[in-house]
DNA sequence: AAGGACATGTGAAAGACGCTTACATCAAAA
DNA sequence: TTTTGATGTAAGCGTCTTTCACATGTCCTT
């Protein structure tokens, strides 16, 4: 609520204001628009021309930088997995404590982001178009994905021995499963409809629904 | 594959291949032509013309039947609601031969809808726009809730007397939220970006996620 | 310091498309 | 038959997309 468009601030060479004929940092300036675009109308809920305007420059210039719109959003959404994936990964924290609380970390995080960053979780999940044409997105995601990985690994490893080792890529995608779930159903954007008042917060449902998960697979909480 | 647009067909009136002035059924061919649009390119991926140009008529004649693009959108989510809670009834079947049973025939029929109905799916749970506008959606999809809420009372019920009774609301938000995780990430529209190769079926995956999940509640399965 | 290559943004224009207003058509009731 | 309300059309207006030639600024070379 302070500023009409971005500011440019390329180090601080062109002033702020738009006084000079170049805008001095447009990419940075295109997907900070198209953030704030997206958290007031979802992935699909703007134009490429709309974002031009919101950082301030006319309707060709972000052609200069991005083939159309969905290779804006895919940086958004790349952007997104990498920031995601760099907080799971701080609240994985090499497994300690132990495993089950450093998951129920994971949990939280995962929540956190959901809620902190509503406009980098629709275009992570709800983009609208496939990930392969835009190389780095993929890899992004996948560098998410790892962190959850890495914790069901951990999980199964913990387990009391004597039941049957459960494949931990399958226990991975559940708690993701549960986890994403849970933040598309009942965090965020207004655009998702179902959206119910919950007895208790989208983060104690979700660390509740992970615990009872893993106590199903041996774990002795 | 057969038709390039809907028949017209309020009774047998107005005779098929749009000979007469009005259309005969418009609205039923525009919530028709809509399930193709979002089938192809999601909820957000189609105009209000477009619909009009796929049912054969004027660009302004859907304004006859729906205020604006949300309302026909929310026709169809409320009839997928609709069709959603009848077959999960259905399949839940009054909890019968038993409860755990039964509510494995909901994770069955569940992912069958999210399969066979990709875009009455997407229009459910990512129309993009609140349901509180449209009366009647919000009662639909309480109807389809109200079939998990009845099953996690049922399995809440059949729980080994040992430990401490589980909130039979919080169970059916777990149960909803693993089945719709699942459904959202690995089923489905191409529109989904971060789907991923499965090591099972999503079937599999679901009823595996459940079972766990119940037996973390205590169930003596 | 001068000159030139490259990157970046502008302005305009063509084409397509979507939305809306005034009018046309039809069915059913009076 | 006439009237009335419901339904669909045609055409105009505005916006978006995309591409051009051109303007401006930066940086590298000499």
């Amino acid at each position: 609520m302070s500023f009409s468009s971005d500011a440019p601030r390329p180090g601080d060479a062109p002033r702020p204001g738009r006084e000079s004929y170049h805008h001095g940092n447009l990419p940075e300036a295109l997907v900070a628009a198209a953030l704030r675009l997206i958290a007031a109308s979802g992935p699909a809920g703007f134009t490429f021309a709309e974002v031009a305007r919101a950082a301030g420059v006319s309707p060709a210039a972000p052609y200069r930088h991005f083939r159309d719109r969905n290779a804006l959003v895919a940086e958004v959404a790349r952007r997104g997995f990498e920031a995601f994936a760099a907080e799971l990964e701080v609240a994985w924290n090499g497994g300690r404590p132990d495993p089950i609380a450093a998951i129920e970390s994971c949990g939280k995080a995962y929540l956190a982001f959901a809620r902190r960053e509503p406009a980098s979780y629709a275009a992570m999940f709800e983009a609208g178009f496939p990930f392969d044409e835009h190389a780095g997105l993929l890899v992004a995601s996948e560098r998410a994905f790892a962190v959850l990985r890495r914790a069901a690994e951990a999980a199964c490893d913990g387990l009391a021995g004597g039941g049957v080792r459960p494949p931990a890529l399958m226990v991975a995608l559940h708690l993701w499963a549960v986890a994403h779930g849970i933040a598309s159903l009942f965090v965020g954007h207004g655009g998702n409809p179902a959206r119910r008042k919950l007895p208790m917060s989208a983060e104690a449902l979700l660390e509740a629904g992970w615990l009872v998960y893993l106590r199903g697979l041996g774990s002795p909480t």
